[in-house]
DNA sequence: AATACGGGGAT
DNA sequence: ATCCCAGTATT
C-alpha cells in the first residue's frame, strides 16, 4: 500500500533524506557560493549539455573578465566568443550575450525574478528557467534535465526518457517540490544525485537516500531504467579549410558551412565542392591534390573529413575570395594576435596540422 | 515531433 | 567504441 503511495509524489520525510543527503555530499562549485541571479544565470547556460567538471575553468575566467551584466552586455561579441572557444554550443555564448544587453537596454541589468518572465528571454528554456527561478529566486519549480528524468525513471520503474513524458515529469517535480523547504536545493538534490550516485552506468543504489522508495532496485532493474532515447545519425561532411597568407597575416572567417560554430572565428571553411567550383573559377588558387594535409574531426552529429589548403595570398585575390564565396566576415589577423587567441577545437586541430607540415613556413 | 548544434568525461 | 552530459531553437 505505501509503494503506490510514494510514486505519486514525494512526502516530507523523502523530500528530507535526499536534501540531508545532498547537503552531507554535495560537490563545490564556484556558483554555489551565492544567489547571485547573474551568477546562477551563467552556470546554468555554460552547464547546459555540459559537465561541470568542464564548466568550472570557463566559469572562473568568465566573471573574473566580465563580473557583472552590465560588463557583459558592453563586450564586444567577439570578446565573449574567446572565452567560450572550446566550450561548444557556440549558440549559446551568442544567445548569453543577447540577453545581457536586453536586460541592460530594458530592465535595469535585473533579471525577471519568475519562471513564466524568464523563459521569455533568449537562451533560457524550460529547464533553465526553473533552475533560475528556483535557485535564485526562490520558486517552487521543478527543474527537468538528463538526471531528473534518469533518478525518476528508476525511482518509479516507469520509461521516462522519452520527450513525450516532458510533462508528466515536470507535473511530478512541480508536485514533489512543494515537499521541500528549499526549491533551488531540492532541485539540485535531485540533478547532484543523477550525476554523482544514480548514474547511467553503475549507480551506487547502497550509498543512495532514495534506496527504499526505488522501484527499479527493488525489482533488480536499474539498468532497464531509462530505455535509451535513440540517437542522431551522423552525417559526414567533407571540408577544406583555407590557411592562407598575405603578409605574415592570416585570413579569418565568420561563415561555416551548416550554421557550424556560430559566428565564432576560423579559418574560412569550404564544402570540398564549394572549392572545387572556386579553384575552377579562381585561376590562382590550386586545386587539392591528393597529397593534401586531412584530418578528422568528431562532432556529436556530425563527421568532418576536412583537407588543410596552405597557401599564400595577394590582396586582390582576397576580394575575388569575398565575391566568390559571398562572405563577408572574411578578414585578415595578424599570426601573433590569433595565435593566442583561444579557439574551437577543429580550429587548433586545423592550426597544428598547418603548422608542423614539413613544407610550410607558418611557425 | 524531429533535428541541428561541440566537445569531452566516463566506462 | 559508446553513451551522455544541470538543453534550446528551429524545422
Amino acid at each position: 500500500m505505501k509503494n503506490t503511495k510514494v510514486t505519486s509524489t514525494f512526502n516530507n520525510d523523502e523530500a528530507e533524506a535526499l536534501i540531508s543527503w545532498f547537503e552531507a555530499s554535495k560537490r563545490s562549485m564556484p556558483w554555489r557560493t551565492t544567489r547571485s541571479p547573474y551568477w546562477i544565470w551563467l552556470s546554468e547556460i555554460m552547464s547546459q549539455q555540459t559537465q561541470i567538471s568542464t564548466v568550472i575553468p570557463y566559469f572562473l575566467r568568465f566573471i573574473d573578465t566580465f563580473p557583472n551584466i552590465q560588463s557583459l552586455a558592453k563586450a564586444s561579441q567577439d570578446q565573449v566568443f574567446e572565452l567560450w572557444a572550446g566550450l561548444g554550443y557556440y549558440r549559446r555564448a551568442r544567445l548569453l550575450h543577447e540577453c545581457a544587453q536586453l536586460l541592460c537596454e530594458n530592465l535595469q541589468g535585473r533579471f525577471p525574478s519568475t519562471r513564466k518572465e524568464l523563459l521569455s528571454l533568449p537562451g533560457i528554456g524550460r529547464y533553465t528557467s526553473a533552475a533560475i527561478a528556483s535557485i535564485a529566486f526562490n520558486e517552487f519549480v521543478g527543474v527537468v534535465d538528463g538526471n531528473v528524468k534518469r533518478v525518476l525513471s528508476r525511482v518509479l520503474a516507469k520509461d521516462l526518457g522519452q520527450n513525450e513524458h516532458e510533462a508528466w515529469v515536470q507535473a511530478w517535480m512541480d508536485r514533489s517540490i512543494q515537499a521541500s523547504d528549499s526549491p533551488g536545493d531540492f532541485n539540485e538534490a535531485f540533478m547532484e544525485l543523477g550525476a554523482r550516485v544514480c548514474t547511467p552506468k553503475s549507480p551506487s543504489c547502497s550509498i543512495c537516500p532514495l534506496q527504499k522508495i526505488c522501484s527499479a532496485h527493488h525489482r533488480g532493474q536499474t539498468n532497464e531504467f531509462p530505455t535509451p532515447r535513440r540517437r542522431a545519425k551522423v552525417r559526414e561532411l567533407r571540408l577544406v579549410a583555407l590557411v592562407l597568407e598575405n603578409n605574415g597575416d592570416l585570413l579569418i572567417s565568420r561563415e561555416a558551412p551548416s550554421s557550424l560554430f556560430a559566428g565564432v572565428a576560423h579559418v574560412p571553411l569550404v564544402e570540398q565542392h564549394t572549392y572545387s567550383r572556386l579553384s575552377k573559377e579562381l585561376k590562382w588558387l590550386s586545386p587539392v591534390h591528393k597529397n593534401e594535409k586531412a584530418m578528422e574531426h568528431e562532432l556529436s552529429h556530425r563527421r568532418l573529413h576536412v583537407e588543410v589548403h596552405c597557401q599564400k595570398i595577394l590582396e586582390t585575390e582576397i576580394r575575388e575570395l569575398c565575391t566568390h564565396l559571398d562572405d563577408s566576415t572574411l578578414e585578415l589577423t595578424s599570426y601573433e594576435r590569433f595565435q593566442r587567441k583561444p579557439k574551437t577545437t577543429l580550429f587548433k586541430k586545423v592550426w597544428h596540422l598547418a603548422s608542423t607540415s614539413s613544407k610550410s613556413k607558418t611557425p
